[in-house]
DNA sequence: TCTGGGGTCCTAGGACCC
DNA sequence: TCTGGGGTCCTAGGACCC
């Protein structure tokens, strides 16, 4: 029988902001907050006084007078997160990356170097607390189900074990809505069949679950009851999508602020693909009304690709048929998706391609960014004032060579 | 001055091929 | 002329997670 343990950094971006300014550690704090967002993180004073991440930052604000708000600092998430995970590789090597702030550990191998589960759990908790100035929890299960499920309940700064035969004593008294995987609208569905706790969840006939939620998430919702999880997820899994999106300041159905923006979400998707080594074989847009409906469109491209150009004008071209709506917009989207290696795909030339094509050129703006910075390389179509006989003339997108390489500031 | 940005996975219908 | 399945790809939408 394995043993896994699944280690969940608590309020991770909060406590890291938090970690050199303990006159804050009793304030209701957040991280993130700027215009038309967010709250990333919320510490636990503040989450006391009812602030949960995801929540808007205004009608946190709003709730919490006085509420301290700190802008996210990614630099400091990144070196403390790489501290933490080079702890969690000297347990074992079968770590699997979560997110930035936890992890699964399957320790079925190292109990004889290291001590029960339980004590390589506290050593963790230990450990990070101590090199890192942050707490993090720990949940121990026979599956990374059941570890995640007991992490949460050891939220703050704690640690939960459930053995193989302590799983649905565990489970059972639990609400549903605390089953990773479960979230609002299944929620919902469940409460409306009379299901409330988890225990009435495995009471439930499988046949109704699958009627009511198909064949197969009926199935797992049935299993999920009991702690068997099918859902595989394999140890460094390939990325299968990279897309960027952006909401404006002020929405808008204005065609060219909308076509410069998908441009500007297609150059950082590109450059992400060149940067990673993958090619999209589609384009897909997602489209942000003022009323929050989204709407995705999507496409194959002609050939693989991570040429901004040639990923803008799919996009583009998707949103021309929404452009007609005149509908206020306020979010908008570009992803390469279906990635493929690069250096595995034969990129067929296209007949329209120049001999030293726009991918050669993108590529040496990024030599260049790398070099001298990325605000020293900008599109002629993205600067706010664009320069010379071009302004304004050209639409968003036309232009795709319109690439001006500034002379850098120093050296 | 409600509601970010980055992802994954599943479902379902239609096209198309065998 | 009518009538099948199965498999795969494409597209749209939605749920969920951090």
């Amino acid at each position: 029988m394995s043993a896994i343990l699944h280690v969940d950094m608590d309020a991770f971006f909060a406590s890291v902001a938090l970690r050199h300014r303990p006159e804050l550690w009793d304030a209701p704090v957040i991280v993130g907050g700027a215009h038309r967002s967010v709250v990333l993180a919320a510490n636990y004073p503040a989450r006391s006084l009812g602030i949960s991440s995801g929540m808007s930052a205004t009608a946190a604000r709003r709730m919490v007078p006085g509420l301290v708000t700190v802008p996210p600092d990614y630099d400091s998430f990144s070196t403390v997160s790489a501290g933490v995970f080079a702890i969690f590789d000297s347990v074992t090597d079968r770590v699997e990356r979560g997110s930035i702030e936890e992890a699964f550990l399957d320790v079925t191998g190292s109990t004889r170097r290291m001590g029960t589960p339980r004590e390589i759990g506290e050593y963790i908790r230990a450990t990070v607390a101590d090199e890192q100035q942050i707490t993090c929890s720990v949940g121990i299960g026979p599956t990374r189900f059941v570890a995640k499920v007991a992490s949460r309940q050891a939220k703050p700064d704690g640690l939960v074990e459930v053995t193989p035969a302590g799983v649905a004593d565990f489970l059972h008294p639990l609400r549903v809505e605390e089953l990773w995987g479960i979230g609002r609208s299944t929620a919902e569905a469940l409460h409306s069949l009379g299901v409330f706790t988890v225990a009435d969840l495995a009471r439930m006939p499988r046949g109704v679950l699958q009627h009511t939620f198909g064949p197969r998430s009926g199935a797992q919702l049935a299993d999920l009851a009991w702690g068997r999880d099918s859902r595989r997820v394999t140890l460094g899994a390939r990325e299968h999508s990279t897309g960027a999106s952006e909401t404006f300041g002020v929405d808008t159905w204005d065609p060219v602020i909308i076509g410069r923006e998908l441009l500007r979400m297609s150059d950082r998707v590109a450059r992400r693909l060149r940067a990673s080594g993958n090619l999209a074989r589609t384009v897909s847009i997602s489209i942000r009304y003022s009323d929050f409906s989204t709407i995705n469109r999507s496409a194959v491209l002609p050939t693989p690709s991570d040429v901004a150009g040639e990923l803008h004008e799919v996009a583009v071209r998707l949103f021309a048929p929404l452009a007609k709506r005149r509908r206020k917009i306020r979010r908008v989207g570009v992803r390469g998706e279906q990635m493929v290696l690069s250096d595995s795909t034969y990129r067929q030339p296209r007949l329209t391609d120049p001999e030293q094509g726009w991918r050669e050129l993108e590529f040496a703006i990024d030599a260049a960014s790398e070099k001298f910075g990325r605000a020293s390389v900008q599109r002629l179509a993205l600067l706010r004032r664009p320069l010379g006989t071009a302004a304004g003339i050209d639409p968003p997108g036309t232009d795709r060579a319109a690439t001006r390489v500034r002379a850098p500031r120093h050296g």
